[in-house]
DNA sequence: CCAGGACACGTTTTT
DNA sequence: CGTGTCCTGG
């Protein structure tokens, strides 16, 4: 049999990862190495060669997109060269799936050992918060001082740490007393409920093999090889997860980069990766160093930067490609200024032949990208903004969704409150609040207690008309809908429930925003097709569940991605946390201040300022070709301006891979426009401290070294106090007054 | 029900 | 400053 395809075109490093003979493997993927590729060729390398059958392999990501991409280049690999077509088949039959998707399949298969409804809901975040709300009401406990967000936050890094409520010692801290206090109702909520956040999918899937040796005992032998991408963002109950149900003879693949792990603030722990070696025995490593993606020297300013975090597994990125253009640096006035500079390098960029898709704004924090969005606007550039609110989690979306569980199981609960006056059909707060209090009595579903208090009369006549209106539409619809396929089914629900018209009614443009979305909704029904589920069904599932469940169960887990709309060649704006895995010719990186990037909030950590680094070394490793590093020297946050000083990332940057962009037109900044922009300070007006100094804004000097140039921003007080002064020759720079020697011409 | 005002808050986000 | 949430009065 042929297999050089399996090797072909790899480098040394790849090829020893993908025909390793040993069990355990640790492959160091650096940014742009090739990484999925060799995953992909990993996994057809053990069905071909070492004779695995695809049913003993199990394939984990992090996001849904990652496992279908997983699926689709496998599929493609392995069609174009298995000659076994049994083997074609059985490729089906290995599981490929989020954690979440795998956790949620193995709940569904033995939902009754482990005490849960058949068909269990999935709650999102959304839903959570609603449900710790609604305990926190419950417990009478003040929102002000304990905020529900606060206690969502807290609920799922316990689950995330895999601790269940009973076994955490509150001791005498008042906020984990109360903390915990709240941990519990809402799990006896969920409990009772057959709700399953999505924390509790990872801690039940851990659980259900921790408690039961036949089952864990069926999975090892079922799953001997096991792949894991992105490790470094395994969590605690992840890790935990996979070392069970790896136990002493499964084979664990993973693959990851420590340098690239930017979600430890969600409970992702880099000791993972660092740890594998020790936990996973007799283990290789295998590093992938050699970049396809960059220049010269966008690799080079990488790895000036991530050199300075300690503790690394230790990579160094390479390449054969040239030098190329080095890194651009330009400092700007404020966010106008940079915005503006980066627009005018778009244009010039798209001038020379280049598509706008081929560009990415990266920034730290979501708030910047409202400046950028306007620059971008008065020149008619098509964006487009990544990582917005996702598919499934739009409000219309949610309210078409909670119609069609509630189609399937007349008690779910959480989708009968979010429809049951929307739209709106004259049920008031009042009105439900009666119908939970006498679920809560009588032990039954909202829709059971509806049910009877219309039947017995107990609702005034108006509340009552009018919820039996809902419940005989709900009927109705399932009547109407038993022989229609998915589509009309959805289609039939949103037109006839009202809810099309009622979104598609909502003021301005969002109306029209949310009836194109139930459209979409209805599309996506359209084009569900359970096969394409990166989790495959497979026998050992009893039988599969009406198309509709599995439609929900998907949306459930599934951001929905696909449905965003795209525009065909726009500019991509988005977080550095968004931007990793994807690529960009040309990339910008703005506001990379001091304060902003890496942010106030982790600068006095070490170890949050090394993920802060991490995710700089992210956002460079984008570019392929060029990259421009900006920063604001004045930024409006929350209303003042803050001064900031170009980031400490900017200064382990190799200084022969960056060039400072110099201004095109001296003294840029008319100082009218700095004196418009300081007429409202707030009391401690910089003026004033300004003339403390016996300097004024826009006050022409001379210096030594520098030449001459005008004062443009004044700093701190007295022996601190910094200007920033305006050189003709030079560009800007910050003084400190004291020693700077200046003269006033 | 909804518009409008007071008020709080202000990294990063997937499942 | 800007946005989102909650509350109130019509």
């Amino acid at each position: 049999m042929d297999v050089s395809y399996l090797l072909d075109d790899l480098n040394d490093a790849q090829r020893e990862a993908v025909s390793a003979p040993a069990c355990n493997q640790l492959i160091l993927a650096g940014a742009g190495s090739g990484k999925t590729r060799v995953l992909v060729h990993r996994i057809a390398w053990l069905i071909q060669v070492e004779h695995v059958s695809p049913h003993s392999i199990m394939s984990v990501t992090f996001t849904n997109k990652a496992a279908r991409e997983m699926r689709g280049r496998l599929e493609d690999l392995l069609d174009g060269n298995l000659l076994d077509s049994n083997l074609v088949g059985n490729s089906r039959s290995m599981w490929v799936g989020t954690f979440h998707g795998i956790a949620h399949r193995l709940l569904k298969a033995h939902w009754k050992i482990l005490n849960l409804p058949q068909n269990f809901q999935i709650l999102d975040s959304d839903d959570q918060l609603r449900l710790v709300k609604r305990v926190c009401q419950t417990l009478k406990l003040d929102e002000t001082k304990w905020p529900p967000r606060q206690a969502q936050s807290y609920i799922n890094s316990q689950k995330d740490e895999g601790q269940r409520p009973q076994y955490i010692q509150a001791g005498g801290d008042p906020y984990a007393v109360t903390m915990l206090q709240i941990y519990t109702a809402y799990e006896e909520i969920c409990r009772s409920g057959g709700l399953v956040d999505f924390g509790e999918l990872l801690l039940r899937a851990h659980e259900l093999l921790l408690n039961n040796p036949d089952i864990l005992q069926h999975y090892q032998r079922r799953f001997p090889f096991i792949l894991v991408d992105e490790f470094q963002d395994t969590n605690t109950i992840q890790y935990a997860w996979l070392r069970v149900l790896a136990g002493n003879t499964g084979c664990v693949t993973a693959v990851g980069d420590d340098d690239q792990s930017i979600y430890g603030w969600r409970g992702a722990k880099i000791e993972n990766i660092q740890r594998f070696t020790d936990d996973f025995k007799q283990s290789q490593t295998v590093r992938l160093e050699q970049n396809y993606r960059s220049t010269g020297l966008i690799l080079k300013a990488a790895n000036g930067v991530i050199q300075n975090n300690f503790g690394r597994l230790g990579k160094e990125l390479r390449t054969d490609a040239g030098d190329g253009e080095p890194l651009s640096l330009y400092a700007a006035f404020n966010e106008h200024d940079e915005a503006r500079f980066i627009v005018e390098s778009i244009q010039q960029w798209v001038k020379e032949g280049n598509r706008y898709d081929s560009i990415a704004i990266l920034y730290r924090s979501n708030a910047q990208s409202r400046v950028l969005e306007e620059a971008l606007l008065r020149e008619n550039i098509a964006y487009r903004i990544y990582g917005g609110q996702r598919f499934y989690d739009r409000l219309e979306i949610k309210n078409a969704l909670s119609y069609l569980r509630l189609l399937v199981n007349n008690n779910d609960d959480t989708a009968f409150e979010r429809v049951i006056n929307t739209p709106t059909r004259g049920i008031g707060g009042k009105t439900v609040e009666q119908i939970r209090l006498f679920a809560r009595q009588e032990g039954c579903s909202l829709w059971d207690s509806a049910q009877r208090m219309v039947d017995e009369k107990i609702l005034t006549p108006r509340a009552s008309g009018a919820v039996n209106v809902f419940l005989q539409l709900i009927r109705q619809l399932q009547v109407q809908t038993l022989e229609s396929s998915l589509d009309e089914q959805a289609d039939k629900v949103i037109k006839q429930s009202g809810l099309y018209e009622f979104h598609k009614n909502e003021k301005g443009e969002k109306g029209q925003a949310r009836a194109e979305n139930l459209e979409e909704l209805v599309n996506a029904c359209r084009a569900f097709n359970p096969n394409d589920l990166a989790t495959q069904t497979d026998q050992e599932q009893q039988e599969d569940a009406p198309l509709l469940v599995q439609f929900l169960d998907s949306a459930s887990l599934d951001a929905g991605e696909g449905q965003a709309d795209e525009f065909d060649d726009a500019v991509q704006l988005m977080t550095l946390h968004s931007a990793k895995g994807l690529e960009f010719s040309r990339v910008f990186m703005a506001g990379v201040e001091e304060n902003l990037f890496p942010h106030r909030m982790s600068a006095d950590d070490p170890e949050r300022l090394e993920e802060e680094r991490r995710l700089c070394y992210v956002g460079i490793t984008r570019a392929m070709v060029k990259l421009t590093i900006s920063y604001a020297e004045t930024r409006r946050m929350h209303g003042t301006e803050n001064f900031n000083r170009v980031s400490r990332f900017v200064k382990e940057i190799p200084s022969d891979c960056i060039s400072e962009v110099r201004l095109k037109t001296q003294i840029q900044r008319p100082l009218g426009y700095n004196k418009q922009s300081y007429k409202k300070p707030s009391n401690a007006s910089l003026q004033e401290k300004g003339e403390d100094s016996g300097y004024y804004l826009g006050q022409k000097v001379t210096h030594a070294m520098f030449g001459d140039g005008a004062i443009t921003h004044f700093e701190g007080q007295e022996n601190n106090m910094r200007v920033q002064v305006n050189f003709v020759n030079e560009g800007s720079k910050w003084l400190v007054l004291q020693y700077a020697n200046l003269q006033a011409l």
